[in-house]
DNA sequence: TAACTGTACTATGTGTGTTAGTACAGTTAC
DNA sequence: GTAACTGTACTAACACACATAGTACAGTTA
């Protein structure tokens, strides 16, 4: 169900974010499910289990997850809700990067056939 | 002539590769011009003379500056095309960015609004 | 020669990410 | 009630990157 590079320099526990998050766009995942357990997700990640409580506990604090002690890690019924709006605060982001190619030297009509693809192109991962 | 935002998690030296990116993207700084010496920039921005020297000769190995022992510090002929190749490449994180955004649920309007803000408005930093 | 230039090196401190291990409390099923 | 699960909390240790501190050396220039 998940799946993380080593080789990456973004840290394990927002690898682990990221995935969730997708999962949820996607539809995969929906209010109410449960997610693996701390335990046997490191087990399953190679990976130390402080490093999934990292994770669910950030997810916990976005909104995008409840975790119940005793119970398990839930998808949150405000899940969709958080995840989109993040994406708004990340236009900003985008605006910026937008700004910086510009400048850059990199031609309006290269800039837009970028936005064109990422907007065309289904996610693959 | 240089800034550091010491509250920035944007380490020193990059503040610096990235201002003197800008300074050549703006035609403020040419080919054959001497950035300040590693000595005096680190007294200027009250910053360890090892975090400039690691900015600059980061500079050097992208093809932006070149240093001369004795002499200086230069920017390079090969600059502009350095920093826009730079730019080409970073078309693929626009294209993720914005594949990200979309699949979380922002809109393509709310998405293409923020494209065109960011080729409309000029840089002011 | 003096004063500048970049460069190289060691040592130290700090913050973050991660691992390791232990312990405690709530939930569920037998 | 007990066993086996769940999340949570804590300390200790390690690795790495960023930055500072200080020293030293070699090339350039006036």
């Amino acid at each position: 169900m998940f799946r993380i590079d080593g080789m990456s320099r973004t840290p394990v526990y927002e690898q682990i974010i990221e995935q969730v998050e997708k999962l949820v766009s996607l539809g995969i995942m929906k209010a109410g499910d449960q997610l693996p357990s701390v335990r046997s997700l490191s087990i399953e990640l190679s990976v130390n289990p402080n490093t999934i409580q990292k994770a669910y506990s950030e997810l916990d604090s976005r909104g995008i997850a409840n975790s119940v002690p005793g119970k398990g890690c839930f998808i949150s019924e405000s899940a969709e809700d958080a995840i989109k709006n993040a994406g708004r605060k990340k236009l900003a982001i985008l605006r910026e990067l937008v700004k910086e190619l510009a400048l850059s030297g990199v031609t309006k009509e290269e800039i837009e056939k970028a936005v064109e693809d990422g907007l065309s192109i289904p996610a693959e991962n």
